[in-house]
DNA sequence: CTTGACTCTGTAGTCGAGTATAGAGTTTAT
DNA sequence: ATAAACTCTATACTCGACTACAGAGTCAAG
């Protein structure tokens, strides 16, 4: 076996095998999470396969609840040498705190709603009022504040 | 008490006392939230003091998780005569079925990160690798999927 | 030799719910 | 009379992770 035993990829290839668009896969060279790669003479990229191994860890990263700043951060680290071990464990125990509010609050919120929905069920609907669900609401004020409740996605 | 009884509120002071900031009073009147006020001969906006009901209308209905977009849907069938009943009804069971869900995901993947920081501690960091949080995790192949798990926000 | 598939760069758009700014005019207080 | 505080419109920016497009160049097959 050869040392140069390595295939060269052409994006699109790299897109296909490894699931990511090929429009994101420029973003992520952008973005410091690729190195640019070589070229050929007309000037297409070309990848080593060694690639699809960056894209998992960039794609398990992402599935452990990392930034794409923050992995580019990560990668950053281990180009310097550092193991940026300490910080993964920060950013996670961080990530645990933030996932437990949110998954307290949502639960909050899901309560009240059924809530609302089944007294509404008791009472039908009266007069014009938009269900009493939101203009005489028998919950108190607030809900479960912050009306940050809802995660945009 | 005659029936012009009521005091007209300048913006300034709809947003102190309902405590929406005045760009974002400006906004919700772009979006058909709110209907456009009088205006004094100069332009200034002119409100009755119902407005504030409005907006309280509009909060309680943002912290049960509606968005903007559902909530003037809302508003536009309730000038239309019709009572949205149904259709909120609709929209509260939807948002609590995507609700359970992502409840779930989120429990699961807090439960896979605690397995992960965990079974790292024990393991302590070994060579160069981002502490096999990452690259060399003992968790299979695609942990909670389809990584939508981080909400954005 | 031409058609179609591929790739390049650079810019702009998407979603949601606003926030920020510029530059101009108005009202209120001193 | 003048300064401070307020308001107006219109436009652009924010965050995150892309996606879409325009317009041009390149490569492989028939």
């Amino acid at each position: 076996m050869a040392l140069t035993d390595e295939k060269q990829l052409k994006i699109g290839e790299v897109s296909r095998r490894s699931g990511v668009g090929i429009e994101a896969l420029r973003f992520y060279e952008k973005s410091g999470l690729l190195e640019r790669p070589g070229r050929t003479y007309s000037g297409y990229r070309l990848y080593d396969e060694a690639v699809l191994e960056r894209i998992v860890f960039i794609k398990r990263a992402q599935a452990l609840g990392f930034t794409l700043d923050e992995i580019s951060q990560l990668i950053q680290h281990k180009h310097a040498g550092e193991s940026p071990c300490e910080e993964v464990r920060e950013i996670i125990r961080t990530r645990l705190q933030e996932l437990d509010e949110r998954i307290e609050r949502m639960v909050k919120y899901r309560s009240e709603l059924t809530a609302e929905l089944s007294a509404w069920d008791k009472i039908g609907h009266a007069d014009g009022h938009v269900c009493g669900l939101i203009e005489k609401s028998h919950i108190e004020n607030g809900l479960s504040g912050e009306n940050q409740l809802r995660p945009r996605s």
